[in-house]
DNA sequence: TCGAACTGTAACGAATATAATTACAGTAAG
DNA sequence: CTTACTGTAATTATATTCGTTACAGTTCGA
């Protein structure tokens, strides 16, 4: 799994936690222990995505441009990491002459695609609005 | 996702389409499209999880232990790439401040670990003999 | 209108992960 | 006792990921 998935996650839920005020990349980045371009970077895509509204300029910074509940982790994939299930080598290769050989990357293909459905699925399930009150409960829970 | 994955889901396939032949490590090697010490390294693991038995020496080579239909895809997660679904690089920081970065990384986690098994229920519904037989379909749909 | 505080983006380098190669000791068949 | 294998590790090559730096463009406010 991409590890931009994960940013995006915690800076959407950051800003879910931080309603209406314009949170900049320097102050994500230090919630997420990363440096502020990378921040920029993921939210460039999740502005293109309409997750987010940007503002340039001083007192800029980035707001959550949709509802914490009406976001899935399921869009935040598909946004930032679609495909990524399926490994970048492929076993195999169509040209051969051997049954198995030419066909197994097809048919690797087809299960990784239908995995990839199935983890889909579940993020599909899962809201930012979630993944905050699960923080919000380890909170209480240390309490 | 490893691929060391895909490598033993092909190997195994091979060896199913061989039944009851030793194939050598090049001979699968060759299949996969990689080298052969890499196919012995990955036939360690599966011989170690009991799906393959290997003989050493003249002659010697791979051969399946079990049957196809008793091996599912999920078994071979299990052995091969157990954890890959989460990144290793992390968010946040349990020693912060903030709620939301002290948390996050617990969260998600449990969601990466949730989603682990349901990818894990998919995979256990496909068995080796499932994988071969859609390979003999990509045949049959060529002819 | 100018400077400070931001984003957007790209280029570069460092660190890490992945794959190929090579080597060699051990083992079994003939 | 030689040949054809596995088992394993070390080394190198390659690709990917992440951090850093840089700078043009934008907006706010003095």
């Amino acid at each position: 799994m991409n590890s931009e998935f994960t940013i995006a996650v915690h800076s959407l839920v950051l800003l879910a936690y931080l309603p209406g005020r314009m949170a900049s990349s320097e102050t994500i980045a230090e919630n997420v222990q990363t440096n502020p371009a990378r921040i920029r970077k993921v939210m460039g895509v999740l502005r293109r995505s309409g997750f987010v509204e940007t503002r340039e300029g001083m007192r800029g910074g980035y707001r959550l441009a949709v509802e914490p509940g009406e976001v899935t982790l399921g869009d935040i994939y598909r946004a930032m990491a679609a495909g990524s299930l399926m490994p970048t080598w492929c076993s195999g290769d169509p040209e051969m002459d051997c049954v198995v050989g030419s066909n197994m990357r097809k048919v690797m293909d087809g299960i990784f695609c239908e995995a990839e459905k199935r983890l889909e699925s579940y993020l599909d399930s899962v809201t930012i609005q979630h993944v905050l009150a699960r923080i919000r409960e380890c909170r209480e829970r240390r309490a």
